[in-house]
DNA sequence: TTTAATAACGCAATCGTTTGCGAAAACATT
DNA sequence: AATGTTTTCGCAAACGATTGCGTTATTAAA
């Protein structure tokens, strides 16, 4: 690698190493002269910095971790995104791994992050995930995590979520007002924090709804088994003339079911989804979302993180709001 | 932060630093019950290697880079995807940066990446990217560098790319075979390697055909121009009957403006892509396409990022083979 | 019993920076 | 001329691990 060091510079300037480090940031005890030529050369010399002891020195690894369950997944891209253009933006690292929906591997990740010292973590657990032992430990460790999306039920710890409710609320209003009766809705793992949320609200509001809608619930965690339980469902006498799906993936399975079976959208069946925006504008009529930005959630995380660095210990649960975004499905 | 040192454990034991290191890679010159005394206490006290202090004294990162246009993207994500698991499974952390398709990001993250002594680095450049400097410097620096998907023209580079030539021939053959004759063909921007191999080789094969097919051949650089340019298409007399998109950004194009028209695929009009087999599943008869594997690719990367560090110096230009995926839509 | 061999461990240098503190040199003040 | 200030710099100790080599015990061989 042959990377130049602040010795070379030194010796090959006949000074001392701390004179060349404090010459190159500027530190007021160097001359102007000195520095100016300590920073020629290490110019030309193509000086980077070695980071890594850098950060052993200050105890300062300027790396903040990210964990998903899957990078193949449109939100999470964009909040990675997201938290990746602020990183860089202030002089962070991002080391991002990813769980599989495996507790066991999550783990084995967040040893990762320990023994790379990141400052700071950003995490959206799995399904699956009980106890948080490993969280919990880099917290008492000083490390800020900051969960994000699908988070622990626990209280005090930092999480950012979409307004599950309020975006519930949203979609449930949408519902009433399309005056449709015989509601289908399609909700993810019950064990997801936001499957709760969102359900739980939409729940209330349409049952608390004077005139008499039908609402039922089903549950799927893909594509697939959406798209079988919309089909299922549109083969019987009594199907649904509205739609709802909590994420993208179970519009797709259900846009699937209703592309099969060809019925037309919205006159036959209206559908509306919670989503981040990319899926609903595949198809045509677009379909109406209301929606979930993970592109905004990313933002407020990489905020929010930068404030506990920054000593804040107030505990706290943000949320970004969610909007209708109007397309002709509904 | 509070992490245990070995220098902790050696003096609560009363012992050196450097047996501790060695008992707790099991050393042969240390005794096993020095060696469980050790290692017993290491475990109650969390102890975690600082791996900034191992890879400064070792010079071995354990670090990857990886460079990307954006990471929205769903071929990207699933190459990530693929290169995170690898590289997670052999003890490596991942060091991801977008480059916006901006050269002066691009080159900043570069340094980022220097600074971080990256071991190795993967990079899709942008598609403005006409100087190499800085990745040169890189590979000179003996740091090795793997270009993948859009990669630079250079020779004496090392690349691993999906079969464009390949996917373009496998393509042609399904359009002849369909014998359609009004084609009209979506390239993405003519400065990226990969719509220089796909166009060069589509064109080829369907100009040399005996058969007269028209082809037409139009750029877009995103699916608001796919569409605009297909919709245009599609409202004169003599319109295409077949379209062909080189990437899944133009066929959500494409096919936006096939369903606004409300053309019935594929009698009306058949649809063919290159595509990384999310997009063409979400539509109904699904779209016939030529897979390519971000998956794939990033398992072929991996590996031979990996032959390259263990010191293999063979340039090599590899490539992943394509498939044709049959849909409904031609 | 002496010598040689081996097992088990510690010393200390090293990786490349940062930084508190002291020292010499230059300058300013009486 | 003597003293006090500043400016400008170097020394050396960290940060936490790795590792070649030397040093003791311990055991085996002669």
């Amino acid at each position: 690698m042959n990377n130049t060091t602040l010795k070379q510079i030194a010796q090959t300037l006949g000074c001392s190493i701390s004179t060349v480090s404090r010459a190159l940031k500027h530190h007021p005890d160097i001359s102007i002269k000195t520095r100016e030529k300590i920073i020629e050369l290490a110019n030309t010399l193509d000086y980077e910095p070695n980071a890594f002891a850098v950060h052993l020195r200050t105890r300062n690894s300027k790396v903040i971790g990210l964990m998903v369950p899957t990078l193949s997944n449109y939100f999470y891209e964009t909040f990675i995104a997201s938290v990746e253009e602020e990183s860089r933006k202030n002089g962070y690292a991002l080391m991002i791994l990813q769980s599989a929906n495996d507790p066991v591997i999550e783990s084995d990740n967040l040893k990762l992050f320990r023994q790379n010292r990141v400052m700071g973590l950003f995490a959206c657990i799995s399904a699956h995930t009980h106890h948080l032992d490993g969280f919990t430990k880099m917290i008492e460790q000083k490390i800020p995590v900051i969960f994000f999306d699908n988070v622990p039920n626990e209280l005090s710890l930092n999480k950012v979520c979409l307004a599950d409710e309020h975006a519930a609320e949203l979609a449930a209003n949408a519902i009433i007002q399309s005056k449709r009766k015989n509601i289908v809705a399609l909700f993810g793992d019950p064990g997801l924090s936001i499957t709760q949320k969102r359900m739980g609200k939409l729940n209330a509001i349409l049952n608390q709804n004077k005139e008499s809608i039908k609402l039922t619930i089903v549950h799927a965690v893909n594509s697939a088994e959406a798209e079988r339980a919309i089909s299922k469902n549109l083969s019987t006498k009594n199907k649904a003339d509205l739609i709802f799906c909590m994420s993208d993936e179970l519009l797709i399975g259900a846009m699937k079911a209703i592309q099969i079976k060809q019925f037309s959208i919205p006159d036959q069946i209206a559908v509306i989804a919670i989503s981040n925006g990319f899926v609903p504008k595949l198809y045509y009529p677009e379909i109406t979302y209301i929606e979930t930005s993970g592109y905004k959630l990313g933002k407020l995380a990489f905020t929010h993180l930068m404030a506990c660095l920054a000593g804040s210990t107030a505990i706290q649960e943000l949320t970004v709001e969610s909007i209708l975004v109007k397309g002709g499905s509904i």
